[in-house]
RNA sequence: GGGCGGGUAGCUCAGUUGGGAGAGCACCGGCCUUACAAGCCGGGGGUCACAGGUUCAAGCCCUGUUCCGCCUACCA
């Protein structure tokens, strides 16, 4: 590509990104070396449900993924982006049902292993949209090693996971109280439920004692479970109970007489103190129930239709008999009254229907012995929890946790490696399907028909995917991985379970770094939900913007510990940002001249101040980029460099450096200009690299003296000629007085409403010789940023009349306009500055008569405030001198 | 009920051992200056939620109040 081939005028993402990422994909970059002499660097994918659409949660969560993989990958890793997605088992199972529907079909007609072939089918169909989804985010995961948590290999880990935890007694099977989801006909662990607050009824039932001798009053919200009640509880020290002498009551609507128990869980203080206990449909009745021995009578079947239990209510649907049961209390007199009641009711968090305690046999794994090394690993540092904040979340869910309910009842999923033998009842766990009963001999061994919870196969995500149980070169090379990604919605379903599972089949944490991005809301910071109709297309914008410049806006908005507002506003700023790089791109290819071209900047010395200051500025940039990305600053990490690029590199240098280039200094200058210029342009597109991968790469192959991908360079701190980027205390502070001198001018000029074209006569007086020198120096930098026609240096002596003036640190500008400025306007000006002055200037004196102050504060502080107090008292006087002269000549 | 986070410019937010209140967008004024009008130059704007306290010094540390958001939980 030559350099006389222009860039077009403004960035056109589309065909772009395209081009590149197949580019990417068949040069083979994203692929992770098994065995390297290279740091390895390994983060695994969060794998997204295999039913999903990429939504702003993936887009960030991945972006930052992809931002720091190809960051290590430039500063030399041996990286390894593990992708995949998860069969999600319920929510897969859902979709494929209502497809049946669709089509007048169900899974009972065509049976398990029908249907399990129809779920492949779609899987391969359509369960690859996100794949692709990611792939326009620019995600460079190494999808030659795709994992899927149903694959063969992943499925021999379930299974051996299953076992051994089933052999250490971690495991266990048993009749307990789960959630039941009526809809996905399934039990749900304890996470999976969602509690909302709902406005229901606190209905009041006499329960009369059986002796007749009077009656209690008990209160409940789910009126429809008293069909099951077991026994009535109180409080064995309330004294409102001391006296009766009845031991039963009668259990309206059923006829049949139950206990009264006494147990410490009742609450005095609610209602009347008296607890219907119904074990078969509340946890805590359960508890109860199992303390006291009661019968556990399930009068709600897994339908969600009473069952034979309810008598007379057996088939009505639970919320239908709820209303038919309070009639039947109210007309028998039974019914004391109904309270409006606000409390919280568990729903599904798939389909949102509200969850029924319901007793069940399901397997459970016993969490508190892996959740405690899974403790001790954050206590220790070994992993990290970033923001620390999260930490205290973290064990607090950890130092709480129950059980986890496994079990599944549907199809799609890893189906339990347990049998039974139907001769001797006895439980066969084992990896490989057994033949034969070990106890009796028998043939008939059927297999448990529930499959596991698909969180179950996720919290070994990090060692399933690299092969394990199998000892593989990837697991030697990338385990633990160094890095997750993810949002604290899933710390407690996934990365808790994670650290479990990891800990105890690797011996080793998944992963040293854990970092806990934000959720991405709406622009009001509302969640994007669907029914809100507030959600915001990630593929929309990137159609719109650019995928450059989406991520951009993600990196800058993702701060520690905060939600992102999103909203297309804020891309569109970030795509001029990447519009910007792109001209300044053009503008120096403009420039760099494209054959026979020594591209050491080291070669050429002295170079001028503005190409020693932004080399210098390059080196900071460098140096913040890397340091914020180390620590997952993204947003300080991407603050630094678009505040670089476009106020230092744009704003400045190329503006500085225009006449030398346009050849006006001579030959020898404007090659070695073009030599930083060209190094600086290099460097930046590295540096920003990461961030926009796509614009990134494109004007890396337009930009000569490049080879091959700019995914192959090197981080410019690491580069062989990083000294020349070093820090350049003399180049920046010259720099910063050649820019208060321009930037004073240009004050008055807008100021004082010059036209822009009017090039203007300035003279500068200093005392500090070393301030005219260097003035001197640079005046032709001055000269053209400014706009002058005439400028000179001198020390201080006569004021030029009818001038006006602006003082910056060591020097004063004096534009003499006769004729143009105005001074009442110029007396408003230098009034206004005086006020500023003034005003920093109390401050300053006021501490510097404070004794305490200068007695109690560092020697530091207070010299820091003496100066200040000197240069504002100096800058005082000057101003204060200008507009006596002003008020002069106006008079 | 328990826990966590937040309240800083009109908007969205930075502000990491306590010592100069900042950015982006929006707004106002001036510019088609041959990379970019998706741009350039200049400018205005804040009792850092409120009340106390510690300190020479508080946006930052402590206490209390208040408002908002989230997580978590078995008061029927």
């Amino acid at each position: 590509m030559s350099s006389t081939d222009l860039l077009d005028k403004a960035y056109e993402p589309y065909d772009v990104e395209k081009r590149w990422y197949d580019f990417w994909e068949k040069e083979g970059l994203f692929a992770a070396t098994e065995k390297s002499e290279q740091k390895g660097y390994s983060i695994v994918i969060p794998p997204p449900n295999v039913t999903g659409v990429l939504h702003m949660g993936h887009a960030l969560n991945n972006t930052l993924q992809d931002i720091l993989c190809r960051y290590r990958r430039l500063r030399g890793d041996n990286v390894l982006w593990m992708p995949g997605t998860d069969h999600a088992g319920i929510a897969t199972q859902n979709v494929v049902e209502k497809k049946l529907a669709s089509e007048g079909n169900d899974r009972h007609q065509l049976g398990r292993e029908k249907f399990i072939e129809t779920v492949w089918k779609w899987r391969k169909e359509y369960g690859g949209q996100i794949i692709h989804q990611l792939k326009r985010l620019g995600a460079s995961c190494d999808w030659n090693r795709e994992r899927f948590t149903m694959d063969e290999g992943l499925s021999r880990a379930v299974r051996k996971v299953f076992v051994q935890l089933y052999n250490e007694g971690l495991i266990y099977r048993g009749n307990y109280i789960i959630n039941w989801c009526h809809r996905c006909h399934t039990a749900l662990a304890d996470l999976e439920v969602e509690h909302e607050e709902i406005d229901g009824n606190l209905y009041h039932i006499r329960y009369p004692f059986a002796d007749g001798s009077g009656e209690i009053i008990v209160a409940t919200t789910r009126p429809e479970t008293m069909l099951g009640d077991t026994a009535v509880a109180i409080n064995p020290d309330d004294e409102r109970y001391s006296n009766i002498g009845a031991t039963e009551v009668i259990l309206p609507l059923m006829n049949k007489k139950i206990p009264i128990i006494k147990d410490k869980y009742v609450d005095m203080s609610f209602g009347t103190g008296g607890l219907k206990v119904t074990p078969a449909h509340d946890p805590n009745d359960f508890e109860i129930g199992t303390r006291h021995n009661l019968p556990a009578v399930k009068v709600i079947g897994d339908d969600g239709l009473m069952t034979d239990e309810a008598g007379e209510f057996k088939g009505l649907d639970r919320f239908e008999c709820r209303e038919i049961v309070v009639d039947k209390l109210r007309k028998e007199g039974l019914l004391e009254k109904i309270e409006p009641h606000k409390h919280n009711v568990g729903h599904c968090y798939r389909c949102k229907t509200i969850i029924e305690p319901n007793l069940s046999k399901q397997w459970f794994v016993s969490a508190k012995p892996l959740a405690e090394k899974a403790m001790d690993a954050v206590r220790n540092n070994e992993t990290k929890i970033i923001p620390e904040t999260w930490n205290k979340t973290y064990f607090e869910w950890m130092n709480n946790i129950r059980d986890w309910c496994i079990s599944r009842q549907i199809w799609w999923g890893h189906q339990i490696p347990a049998w039974t033998c139907e001769t001797c009842q006895k439980v066969i766990v084992a990896t490989n399907t057994p033949e034969t009963c070990p106890d009796c001999g028998g043939k008939n061994l059927i297999q448990e028909t529930d499959v596991l919870d698909t969180w179950f196969s996720s919290a070994l995500w990090p060692f399933s995917t690299m092969g394990w149980p199998d000892e593989t070169p990837l697991l030697k090379t990338f385990y633990p991985t160094s890095v997750l990604i993810t949002g604290f919605d899933i710390l407690f379903f996934w990365v808790a379970r994670m650290m479990m599972m990891g800990i105890h089949f690797m011996g080793d944490i998944p992963f040293k770094d854990v970092y806990v991005h934000a959720l991405v809301r709406d622009e009001h910071g509302k969640k994007m939900s669907k029914s809100t109709g507030n959600v915001i297309d990630p593929l929309s914008v990137i159609e719109e913007y650019g995928t450059d410049a989406f991520r951009f806006t993600l990196a800058a908005f993702a701060a520690q510990g905060r939600d992102i507002k999103m909203s297309e506003k804020r891309v569109e700023g970030y795509r001029h940002f990447v519009n910007k790089l792109w001209n300044a791109a053009r503008f120096a290819l403009m420039h760099i001249p494209n054959s026979n071209f020594e591209f050491q900047v080291s070669s050429f010395k002295p170079l001028s101040l503005p190409d020693r200051w932004i080399l210098s500025r390059l080196g900071k940039a460098t140096e913040t980029v890397a340091e914020n990305l180390d620590t997952y600053k993204f947003n300080d990490a991407a603050g630094a460099v678009y505040q670089f690029v476009w106020h230092e590199f744009c704003d400045w240098y190329l503006e500085a450096i225009k006449p030398v280039l346009y050849g006006n200094e001579g030959q020898e200058k404007k090659d070695a200009t073009t030599r930083v210029l060209w190094r600086v342009l290099r460097d930046t597109l590295v540096l920003l690299h990461p961030f926009m991968p796509f614009v990134t790469e494109e004007i890396w192959h337009k930009l000569p003296g490049t080879e091959g991908s700019v995914m192959k360079a090197v981080f410019p701190s690491d580069t062989p000629d990083a000294a020349d980027v070093a820090y350049n205390a003399e180049a920046e502070s010259e720099m910063e007085l050649v820019i208060g001198i321009i930037t004073g001018i240009r004050n008055i000029r807008g100021e004082m409403n010059i036209s822009p074209s009017l090039a203007l006569e300035v003279l500068v007086q200093s005392q500090d010789k070393k301030i005219r020198e260097t003035i001197q120096q640079h005046q032709d930098i001055i000269t053209h940023l400014a706009r002058l026609s005439s400028f000179s240096v001198e020390q201080p002596g006569e004021r030029p009349k009818a001038s006006a003036t602006a003082i910056t640190e060591g020097a004063t500008i004096f534009l003499p306009l006769e004729g143009i400025i105005d001074f009442a306007k110029e007396t408003e000006r230098l009034e206004k500055e005086i006020d500023k002055v003034t005003k920093e200037l109390t401050g300053a004196s006021k501490k510097l008569s404070n004794e305490d102050f200068l007695a109690k504060a560092p020697e530091s502080v207070v010299e820091k405030v003496r100066e200040k107090h000197e240069t504002l008292a100096e800058k005082r006087q000057k101003l204060q001198l200008n507009l006596d002269k002003i008020k002069e000549i106006k008079k």
